[in-house]
DNA sequence: AAACTATTGTATCAATTCGATACAATAATA
DNA sequence: TATTATTGTATCGAATTGATACAATAGTTT
């Protein structure tokens, strides 16, 4: 987008917006843009290039916002409500962004669908930047995140109601943990995502008996009390 | 479609495609197209209208194949692969269905995305019926189905995989069956869309357990054996 | 260096759930 | 009235899960 029409190279009409989740300090987080020159968020996004699959289109978004590849990403949902982007909305936008005014018949004043990733990643090695219209992109807490644009507020409800329901399901909390965590770190991280308080013994005893976690080396945190092994994620069931 | 162009009325590059599940003597089936003049098999799609919400255009794609409104059905997946649909198949199919060429620029032409849905009905009420391009619209079982157009199979696999998914997790299951049924109509459904054989007496104490259903009189068979109770699904839990 | 503290790893008991079996009830038939 | 096939429910034991107890230990305090 930009200055520049770049409107032959992607397909008509279709987006693709990203819920990206990170965690860091017990808070489950989701990566947003404030546009330039206003207070609006936004969850990052982009469009479908010519020769891309869908996938290939979402890692190459993500990439671009968090210098990451081979990202952890998973269709959630296609938003096509028909009103689900106002039109005056998207002009204000862009006047604030690009001081130009976007005429009626402009590409992006048709009616756009958006197909909602979610995607998990580790908090520690993404390093956010700000694409062409934004001003930042920064981690927000899931649960003080200011109002965000379009139907964007419903992705990241329904982006989260996914990862939850699948945290257990699929064994995917590893993607938002460092390469090598401690029992602890994991739990924090179930209790954070799926909000509620789990018994230690217990968790701990379901997680190894899943056998799909290497013991490694004890933690030496400095710590007046017992150390902690080390995990990583093994993919083997 | 048909002769006309009506590509304006529609959402550019999108279609919809519903694998819509019935249920009927033990079997799980699916409603499939044949298209005229070929051996080529298809499940049902259509456009989205420029005014219509997605499941708004999914409900009237449904209504326009089965008679029915007011179907359960549910997004699962957008197929978007770059090759996902072959332009020469594509020709080579509306040249036997319409005896016209498709010029290089027609609408059809470019690359399309699919938003699949899946649909349960119930058998018994459903009156399928051909679209402008197929000579029939007909029941298949599931484990007999023709091999299909483009990526059709695949959306059929995943389609089911998502059904087996949500079965026990929502309860989906009852959409396939009639108003009134039996328990043993409700454990033959689960057994044949999961697969597997159920112990017919945890079975039943599961599904009471869950207090979903309403007992109704006994259904009177003529068989020489006790009568077994009939049931209604109410969403009380 | 011995006592103390906070946390961790594991064992264990009880409660609940789940698989399997037993059995009484019953609608129609012989 | 006995017989048959199927249904509804109870129950036993196994497996899973929730809750509690307790020993092990890295560092601090005395």
């Amino acid at each position: 987008m930009s200055n520049i029409d770049r409107s032959y190279d992607y397909l008509p009409g279709i987006s693709i917006d990203c819920v990206i989740f990170g965690f860091h300090d017990s808070q489950l987080k989701i990566l947003l843009l404030n546009f330039k020159n206003t207070d609006w968020f936004a969850v990052p996004g982009g469009f479908i290039k010519e020769n891309e699959n869908l996938d290939e289109a979402a890692q190459r978004i993500l990439e671009e916002r968090t210098g990451l590849t081979n990202i952890y990403l998973e269709q959630f949902y296609v938003f096509g409500d028909k009103n689900r982007r106002s039109n005056e909305v998207l002009k204000a936008l862009m006047l604030a962004v690009d001081g130009k005014e976007l005429s009626p018949d402009h590409y992006l004043m048709k009616r756009f669908l958006s197909i909602g990733y979610y995607a998990l990643i580790d908090f520690t090695k993404a390093t956010p930047s700000p694409d062409a219209l934004s001003n930042t992109c920064e981690w927000y807490d899931i649960d003080t995140i200011p109002t965000l644009i379009y139907d964007h507020s419903e992705m990241v409800k329904k982006a989260l109601s996914t990862l939850r329901f699948f945290l257990d399901e699929k064994l995917i909390g590893f993607n938002l943990l460092p390469e090598v965590f401690t029992m602890n770190d994991l739990q924090n991280l179930y209790e954070t995502v799926l909000d509620t308080k789990l018994l230690r013994t217990n968790f701990q005893r379901k997680m190894l008996s899943l056998g799909i976690l290497e013991r490694l080396d004890k933690k030496m945190t400095g710590a007046a009390n017992k150390a902690p092994y080390l995990y990583r994620f093994t993919g083997n069931s």
